[in-house]
DNA sequence: GGAGACTATGTCAAAATTGACATAGCAAGG
DNA sequence: CCTTGCTATGTCAATTTTGACATAGTCTCC
């Protein structure tokens, strides 16, 4: 059997509830799955051809705007086979890469009140996010999709810890720009 | 000027506080650093030469065990500029990837029983990993790296980040099981 | 005395990712 | 009428990242 990328187990599980255009899994790939997992255009459409060689999905095809085909891709038996299976691996070791810690290592070689901005620029970024996930966590809740044999359980659980991570996220930008205006009073002790 | 790589920036970030060897850089990539920005061996060497051609760096060089000179890198006044300037920068977005999530997503696709066992397994791993972070932060504690004067209070700051962000995440691993627990016990009602 | 780990440098091919380009119909607003 | 945006498919070159290979001295444990 052919190995599958971590981008294919990714479009594996953005059909996991129903097929979809190319088009239709860029725009997942943007909004509610690129929240945990990104993947460009150039990626998804040569990563389609893949897993359907590999025959993990399959298509239709109708007639389309624009020069070529249409075309609706979904899950086959082996697909979903091969998804269930995957779900239950532990994961392998992934690089995780965060630039604001990245920066938060090298402060000393930084103008604090340069950094001030920055956090507190980080901490209104975070602020809009946590608003977004509030929005769509009650939309799902309105829906009871809290009980975990809701097929959308799966979403609103991504939901739940976003909202548990995000404060405690905020609150630390906003403590580390405290941080940095003590730094500039004492630096620049003007009166 | 040339333009510098964020694996660029992440190894001036990791030169900031002194003169380190490519061996030791590979290193801090893997353990200090390695915790929100890693990079492989082969990444590192080239970068080096990259941003000594840019004269961002320099190093001396003496005899060294195996066929090669051992090299100590460190910032130039160029280099140290860079890197002030970049820090201060709003970053640019970048792909945030986590296999855990997205495995969350397509839950609806996989068997309870053995998504209980993998966030149990999840909720374990991070335990140890905050362990770990508990006793570096009491070390730094210890030297007084709480004080943001101090050279160390970026690396202070990054595990304050880590001990917020840790235990709600370790608290929904748990819930996660519990729900699957539920699902199981729900589908399978054996006395 | 030999096996394995550590210090220390680097290269190479393959895979993954990014960003820009290319084609086209259809709809909406000014 | 013209521009902008949306649907829809793909390609291409360049960059980034991964994983494996290669060399060689020292040190520690068995």
């Amino acid at each position: 059997m052919a190995t599958v990328s971590a981008l294919g187990y990714a479009l594996l599980c953005a059909l996991h509830r129903g097929p979809l255009t190319g088009y239709e899994l860029v725009q997942r790939m943007r909004k509610p799955i690129g929240y945990y997992w990104t993947a460009q255009q150039s990626q998804i459409y040569p990563e389609l051809a893949r897993l359907s060689a590999n025959g993990l999905i399959e298509h239709d095809a109708e007639a389309g705007p624009g020069p070529r085909q249409r075309k609706t891709h979904r899950l086959t038996a082996a697909g979903r086979e091969a998804l269930a299976g995957w779900l239950v691996e532990p994961p392998a070791p992934r690089a995780f890469r965060d630039e604001t810690l990245l920066r938060t290592y090298a402060l000393a070689a930084a103008d604090p009140e340069g950094m001030r901005e920055f956090y507190l620029a980080e901490a209104e970024t975070y602020q809009r996010r946590l608003d977004a996930f509030q929005e769509q966590h009650a939309d799902l809740l309105s829906r009871h999709a809290d009980d975990p044999s809701h097929p959308q359980f799966g979403a609103y659980a991504t939901l739940e810890l976003a909202l548990a991570g995000t404060p405690p996220r905020i609150r630390w930008c906003r403590w580390m720009a405290e941080q940095m205006a003590e730094l500039a009073r004492r630096r620049e002790p003007s009166g």
